[in-house]
DNA sequence: AGGTAAATTGACAGCAGGGTCAAGTTCGAT
DNA sequence: ATCGAACTTGACCCTGCTGTCAATTTACCT
């Protein structure tokens, strides 16, 4: 690769960072080109894809993050402390960053990095539920899909609400966590429960929305 | 208004509501003009927006369906159990049906209409979860915005699941209402209101998310 | 039946975004 | 310093939507 390609890709991941985080990451691909200074050809050229670009802005520090929390919530002494802490940090960073938003989300499936993000995120996130429900802590019925899609609506209403009230999805997480200890399971849950093909359909789906 | 423009008008009324229903609010005008064999032209002259259109078609029926709820969970014996019926009706009216969705986020600001619709079932709202506080069942923390937040939610996670997981949301709604007892609350509530004002402003933004 | 106001039509313009490529420019190996 | 390959550029096309309007057709009144 030759120098100014070199120069001008650092450029346009520079430029595709703030947008990014500023704007989403569905920002238009010429806008990113025009703060980079390079014409949007130019950004074709060497990335070829949206997907091509996240992967290369975004996929590390979302890793990075991800991993953080989940880090915390295992080392936790308690199951419960764990697993709140978890989901609320893991809400908040969906709020905050949108590159975040995208791995838990699923969306960007062609994007290899972030969807290997996915994976690994939840695996772990399997293992933090599994801790809570062995420790009795969790109610039982609460399944992996189940927070999956609980941090779907939590993206979903964060993003819509990141202007004009971005801390609506706060109480909304906490009342969340409240229903979701052992004692407070009161409520029979519907018995429908989504398969695993399901669950991945739908994710693959919330980009669209 | 001449004749064949009234027909033309009911054609447009019958497709729209077909495709409403079908593929949601924001089905391109285009295509129900298309539908109901007339030229997207006479759309524009019969009804002039989007917005018009949608109050001639829906707003009756989503005030109708919205009514019936309210009035059912006022007329419950227990206060609970009208506050929890309504919440699960309510979301599953969302998860049903685009126009009550619109409604109650306060989409298209522009549909008079449709907003008086959305005044006059917040207030209904109110009024179930005032007599739900005054019985103790509901956990006094909980505020009318955040019901409103909650069917924001709600109707965002339904919609991003609507094909692969359609009964997603029912689910999240049992352990948010299981949060949501007296008795349940053990998490105190981040401080952060939203006002009144952060309500709406949240809620008209919701529409471009 | 005829005239005119009302209504319809579809071509057209505009915007926003994705994506391509021939022509021109720049790098850097020799 | 030269030359070919690598790179950049921006005009261009496409798609999908909204919205307008001059020309035409149609209804209906007399």
């Amino acid at each position: 690769m030759r120098a100014d390609a070199q120069r001008n890709a650092e450029k346009l991941r520079a430029a595709a960072a703030e947008l990014f985080q500023e704007r989403g990451l569905q920002v238009p691909l010429k806008e990113i080109a025009r703060r980079a200074g390079v014409s949007h050809g130019t950004l074709y050229n060497l990335f070829g894809t949206r997907e091509a670009l996240i992967d290369a802005v975004v996929a590390d520090g979302a890793a990075r993050r991800l991993d953080e929390v989940a880090q915390q919530a295992l080392s936790h002494d308690d199951a419960w402390e764990g697993f709140a802490h978890y989901v609320e940090r893991l809400c908040e960073l969906q709020a905050t960053d949108p590159a975040v938003a995208a791995v838990v989300g699923g969306r960007y499936p062609d994007a290899e990095r972030l969807m290997a993000v996915c994976a690994r995120s939840m695996e772990a996130a399997r293992r933090i539920v599994r801790r809570a429900h062995e420790a009795g802590v969790l109610r039982p019925d609460f399944t992996n899909a189940d927070l999956v899609f609980a941090f779907a609506a939590n993206a979903l209403l964060a993003r819509a609400t990141a202007d004009a009230a971005p801390d609506a999805w706060r109480r909304q997480v906490t009342y969340l966590l409240d229903g979701l200890r052992t004692e407070a399971a009161r409520t029979p849950l519907p018995a429908i429960q989504p398969t695993e093909r399901q669950v991945r359909e739908a994710l693959r789906s919330l980009g669209e929305a």
